[in-house]
DNA sequence: GTCAACTACTTCTATATAGAAGTAGTTGAC
DNA sequence: GTCAACTACTTCTATATAGAAGTAGTTGAC
């Protein structure tokens, strides 16, 4: 859908090839997070477009959540906040139903290895790099994962010192793979804890546990990671906005 | 935030006047769902605004979801697609994961009460309207509802005869009241089922259930709606959309 | 040094205008 | 009667222009 490299199509209106030349030019990181784009009147000039033409191809990328503008200061390439807006990718709240805070994450163990069937057919290869993780709150285990991202897309993953791996991946995907995870679905059901999602979590082998599968997406559609977490059914809380 | 009544802010943009004044047409009912809205024309001339302010006024509202445009044909009252966003607003699947199709609805009471503390305080008034049902799917049932409303919002809701009310809560809402649900917050948790629940439910008291704590809010932000679902925790599918 | 005024920007609102693109019903040749 | 051409609309794209509103750094009076 949204081309990432050259090919802009001429038979699209000015405003979406614009768009697209400037969604382009973001992505090869000509600019950084929290830089300034040219101006509205540079860049009308440096296309042979009206500023309302260029204004509209900006506003597309403010709506897609690329750009930031401050009036009177410029049009500034965003920070993905991950800090804020990952919540919505980790939408469980605290014991009590508090305000939700990110959890400690842990590495257990990362490795290639070819995907389980349905994994490999959402991300389009079964060359697949495996992290398993626990996340904890307030050095209580909450949450075991199972996450699967393609091994080509991701290459050299593995020897990232587990040190430079923060409690979230999504800004790892971006900082070092420049892929942003736009949005994702995730699928809740209750099932019972197998045998290494138990010792994780401190609990026994087929106590109850919520299980949310989720598969996350990049802007183009494309399908970046498949995760499936477990967590101790008495302390799960899920919150979904809906609109 | 968006007046639904007359006191539109003189202080605003011409555009979002112009948009405040249309959404209070449309919240009269002047024009039914499928309708066409006066042309771009004819409301840049009415409102002596040229037709880009028009359009961007429009544009806001096909944002927000109320209109829908046609080139070539007309800018229409969008009538909202139960339907289809519905489904949105009932993110189970069915057993098997498969499409999820809308579940058969059979009230159960409904009585004026006095609302539970925290029902009061999310709805801004203690007299509510009651509502139970049980949701089924293929004669299963698999959720069992309490649904509260405002009693001053929903006057009149009590006597509407069993036979009117659908499968949906929303579109009567909207068709008797007015009332658009234009987002929710979902909470999932797992409990076990209090003898009420199990009874509808058909399972054992005490068995394990989703518990799912909605709260439904219209376009300008105040609450319509709050309702606690609970199901069978072993059938219970939950899909939600994040972005 | 303080800080108000100024300057040179920026984005934002609004207008008027021209023509492209699309729709839906009517007209009229056959 | 069929159906292509036409007509009178509609929304949509794009331009040029003017000035308001806001920002951020510099200048200069005190």
């Amino acid at each position: 859908m949204a081309p990432t490299r050259s090919s802009i199509d001429a038979r699209l209106p000015a405003y979406l090839q614009l768009r697209d030349r400037l969604a382009a030019r973001i992505a090869s990181g000509e600019w950084g997070p929290g830089d300034a784009l040219p101006s509205e009147n540079v860049l009308s000039r440096e296309h042979q477009l009206s500023v309302g033409t260029v204004r509209r191809a900006t506003q597309q990328l403010v709506d897609e959540g690329l750009l930031e503008r401050r009036q009177g200061a410029g049009t500034f390439l965003r920070k993905p906040a991950f800090d804020a807006t990952l919540f919505r990718f980790f939408q469980m709240l605290s014991e009590d139903g508090s305000a939700p805070s990110i959890p400690q994450s842990s590495l257990v163990s990362r490795a290639l290895v070819t995907a389980p069937a349905a994994v490999g057919e959402v991300l389009g290869t079964d060359r697949v790099l495996r992290i398993d993780r626990v996340r904890s709150l307030a050095d209580r285990p909450i949450l075991a994962e199972e996450i699967y991202v393609s091994a080509d897309r991701f290459a050299g993953f593995e020897s990232i010192p587990e040190s430079a791996l923060g409690p979230l991946l999504y800004p790892v995907y971006f900082d070092r793979f420049g892929i942003l995870v736009a949005r994702a679905v995730d699928d809740l059901r209750f099932g019972h804890a197998p045998e290494a999602s138990a010792q994780l979590l401190g609990i026994a082998s087929g106590d109850p546990v919520a299980v949310i599968e989720r598969t996350a997406f990049a802007p183009d559609g494309t399908a970046v990671e498949w995760r499936v977490a477990r967590g101790d059914a008495k302390r799960f809380r899920y919150r979904s906005h809906i609109s």
